[in-house]
DNA sequence: GTTCCTGCAAAAGCTTTGCAGAAGA
DNA sequence: TCTTCTGCAAAGCTTTTGCAGGAAC
């Protein structure tokens, strides 16, 4: 019985999932998981190592590092390179695009439909990835400007 | 009298351009535009650097890291950040959207309707830039593989 | 003569790697 | 016990910055 993406999912969840992929549920792992599983935000790694370390004061730099890239490459995470000086990551697998607001440096999602993004110089080629990212100013910015 | 994209520009005129931005049009920055603006590749700012020594073998890489600065704040090159370990630079301006073989690393342009993307959650925001990257593997990669 | 640009070297910032000890199976 | 993971420090890469000399105006 899989829980809903947005859901807080239990630790016991979060290990089979972990199990399945062939990595091992350590205490961190699970942890960041469970972190990123119940927070819809987008954080860099260094975001997760200053969240984590409240529960994880030991928690290292390296072990973000490689436990974030072990996830991206498990497909448990999705990496957003919407900026090309720090790699994001979300839990949030199903399709969407990202907005980012170039004063507040908020990441916002929104609903689109990737399925329906195609074109004909892509026939023939395999795609198995696909991002939007806009730029711009948020709702939020804008009022505060007026 | 405006040239198009994808010509071969003059010096001339891009020395006009550069002017019209407020910018030198020195004779590093002008054979850098006339590169870019004559091939229609995807370069990084090393691939710009070790291409234009063969013309220009005094260049520096801080010339042109902060050359391609320039231009891009001067919206005369787009940024594409496809990948988070480094930035390439176009100077077709008009909408499309990128491909990256994750094999040979090749980038594509393929045609798409930037103008159509809309989401109802981004109402009220303003919009400044709409970024389309696609992942996978390219045609020719493809065929190697039979 | 001023201002802006170039090029060298050094620094900065994010990410990866090597390795010894610890934890999980 | 054996394999894998963690954490520390060091290294790697791309990009940025400071500054003196040079080019553009």
């Amino acid at each position: 019985m899989e829980r809903r993406i947005c859901m807080k999912s239990s630790d016991e969840t979060l290990t089979e999932k972990l199990n399945k992929k062939g990595l091992r549920p350590s205490h961190q792992r699970i942890k960041i998981l469970e972190y990123l599983a119940s927070h819809p935000c987008h954080p860099t790694a260094e975001q997760v190592l200053s969240e984590m370390k409240k529960e994880l004061p030991t928690l290292s730099k390296s072990t973000v590092y490689k436990t974030l890239n072990a996830f991206v490459e498990a497909e448990m995470l999705r990496e957003i390179t919407i900026e090309n000086n720090e790699i994001r990551y979300e839990y949030n697998l199903a399709d969407h695009g990202h907005f980012k607001c170039e004063k507040c440096g908020e990441v916002y999602d929104f609903e689109i439909d990737l399925e329906a993004l195609q074109s004909e110089k892509l026939n023939g080629f395999r795609i198995n990835d696909k991002n939007i990212y806009f730029k711009g100013i948020c709702k939020s910015c804008l009022k505060k400007n007026i």
